[in-house]
DNA sequence: AGTAGGATAATCT
DNA sequence: GATTATCCTACTG
């Protein structure tokens, strides 16, 4: 290949609200390529997974119907649902679809294009590359908390924001992949996850992986 | 390089 | 009382 970085991202996204509305499937991936500002830190999205509604699909938690944790879920999209896990992490959603509606989607990685320093402090001892691999360590390198539980991300100043790819940040439609999405019983039915082919910042728990087992000599 | 097990607390049954 | 949309460390080869 020759025009090396000259990567023509995929067409621009114009329309995240739009996105959002939409059935979480397609939104999920439209995502790819998103910034994620936050206390100081920018990102840009390279994996995600989505996460359907009430009685469709057993994985979410809205899938039960509502509680007080899920709630915002069947809020307006664009909302954040940020929940506490395994004693000790935050992860973060992003809400889908119209109001009344549960689904939203999981942030699971990003590289780190703005606020390193800052990302890095909050995660000490982490290499660059996994400053966000990963869901909680997403949230943590970002700062993200239960006090962002339910922050409009499409709302100008708020605490944390969704913007659309910087020119040229879109991923190419080529570079989007799916699979299974991680720690799911019964995934395979679903592979709502989705990631950008190739770049170092994706979680390493991916399906398949290829070793290359070199031959010896 | 790859896998296994422990940490640790809110949420739900 | 069981479960969890995870991460880190230690161990093996």
């Amino acid at each position: 290949m020759a025009g090396v970085g000259r990567d023509a991202g995929g067409p621009p996204l114009t329309d995240l609200a739009g996105l959002l509305a939409g059935p979480v499937q397609v939104a999920a991936p439209g995502l790819l390529g998103c910034r994620l500002v936050a206390n100081g830190v920018t990102l840009r999205l390279t994996e995600v997974e989505a996460y359907d509604g009430t009685g469709v699909d057993a994985a979410s938690h809205a899938h039960r119907g509502r509680t007080l944790r899920n709630a915002v879920m069947f809020g307006r999209p664009g909302l954040a649902y940020v929940y506490f896990t395994y004693g000790m992490h935050w992860c973060m959603n992003v809400v889908c679809r119209e109001e009344g509606v549960a689904s939203a989607v999981l942030l699971r990685a990003g590289s780190i294009v703005d606020g390193i320093e800052l990302a890095r402090s909050r995660r000490p001892g982490s290499v660059d590359r996994d400053l966000a691999r990963g869901p909680a360590r997403l949230s943590q390198a970002l700062g993200i908390t239960r006090a962002d539980y339910g922050v409009d991300m499409l709302a100008e100043g708020a605490a944390v924001r969704l913007l659309p790819p910087a020119p040229g940040a879109a991923p190419r439609p080529e570079d989007v992949r799916c699979g299974p999405r991680v720690g799911v019983v019964g995934a395979k039915e679903r592979p709502w996850r989705f990631w950008v082919h190739g770049d170092p910042s994706v979680s390493p728990y991916r399906p398949h992986a290829p070793r290359v087992k070199r031959a010896a000599g």
